[in-house]
DNA sequence: TTGCAAATGTGAGGATTACTCATATTTTGC
DNA sequence: GCAAAATATGAGTAATCCTCACATTTGCAA
């Protein structure tokens, strides 16, 4: 039926498999969703059953696939949005950034958000476990973070206009990635070492990005 | 009937349900973790099935499920393989070292054989791809980390006798999960942008380790 | 208002697949 | 040679994702 003609938005290929037009609708995922959520904090993604995502949202296993084509879709959607909330936090956090120190300081700072994040919400843990395994969500979590690379090329242009532009990207996309794995080791140990690691890691990548 | 008295070592509890005492029964282990091995190249570890491990290996489905739990205990006991095999190579590498520019080629080319393998051998991506949504992977990959560390803390203890062993340990441990990282990392985009992500990647890695 | 097409809602049932278990066969220790 | 332990078997069970044929609701033009 629907041909990839009427949405060039990535995100309506890969997740909702009909965009709900009515507001009946948009309402009834918002549900499915929040249920999705709720049950993935329970128990975990795994072990989340579409049944019983469907049960809790008050709508049939029907509707649920009406709107999302299989599991992994209602995951990604989930990612998405944390994808999006995050982004926006990113970028508001380093857009006033005048000198090296306020950048460290900026930097520091987003670590640290994003470590108690992980420490703290396991649906947003869970979300992103499967980013090795599916391909959907690697995509999405890669584009992430070239995103959030580039909002740190940009304030490092400003600090540092001499330094090659090709390298800074390298750089600033490495470190990027670096960081969330340094976040996900930090919370698979305990939190003393955890903390410990989370600071190597800014260290590290302070010391790569504006110098020791 | 087995309760844990038999064995202390974690690989018997989470992997081989009965350990294959006699000889016909351990070759039969070989040629399921064979063709498992097979599939898994063929079209990843999620498409595998039980069914077909067996019928390619020759035996039937309850000899499968006689000496593996279930599924993932089959990857997890090639993801066990890979570790032995690596740590030997890692440990092996770095015996010699003797100054800081030994050791700084033979970490790059360690890099580069991890690179190399994770480019060439699909089933060791696909055995390590489970690692955040699989806790005993995940655990796997981290003992397995803490290994590889401390081949590398004994070497740089030689080469930087003043440094402070605790921080050199949670060095070499952030160090070595970031190589990790860089990896997958390198894999998931065009060997151009790869390469020079793993060459950034060696740069901050022995600047840390060893000094600029 | 009315009527119709598109959008949305439903849930019983199809299809797949991981895993079990009662039973049969082989090996080992003596 | 024999009893007990180890190993082998595969039809059957249970669980769950997802489909589909049909019912209902909504948007909207006549």
């Amino acid at each position: 039926m629907e041909e990839v003609t009427a949405k060039p938005d990535p995100a309506a290929i890969a997740s909702p498999r009909r965009s709900p037009s009515q507001q009946r609708s948009r309402e009834r995922v918002e549900r499915m969703l929040a249920a999705a959520s709720a049950l993935i904090a329970e128990q975990g993604s795994d072990a989340m059953r579409m049944g019983e995502v469907a049960e809790r949202a008050g709508v049939s296993i029907g509707s649920l696939y009406q709107f999302f084509p299989d599991k992994r879709a209602i995951v990604w959607a989930l990612a998405e949005r944390y994808t999006a909330e995050s982004q926006a936090c990113i970028s508001a956090a380093l857009k006033d950034v005048g000198d090296a120190e306020g950048f460290k300081s900026a930097f520091s700072e987003l670590v640290d958000i994003y470590y108690q994040l992980f420490l703290a919400e396991p649906v947003i843990r869970d979300v992103w476990s499967g980013t090795q395994a599916d391909k959907a969500l690697r995509a999405l979590e890669l584009a992430d973070s070239r995103a959030n690379a580039e909002f740190l090329v940009a304030v490092l242009k400003r600090l540092r206009p001499d330094a090659d532009p090709v390298e800074l990207e390298t750089t600033a996309f490495l470190v990027w990635q670096m960081g969330e794995a340094a976040v996900r080791l930090a919370i698979s140990v305990d939190r003393e070492e955890g903390d410990g690691l989370v600071e190597a890691y800014k260290r590290m990548a302070l010391r790569e990005l504006v110098g020791a």
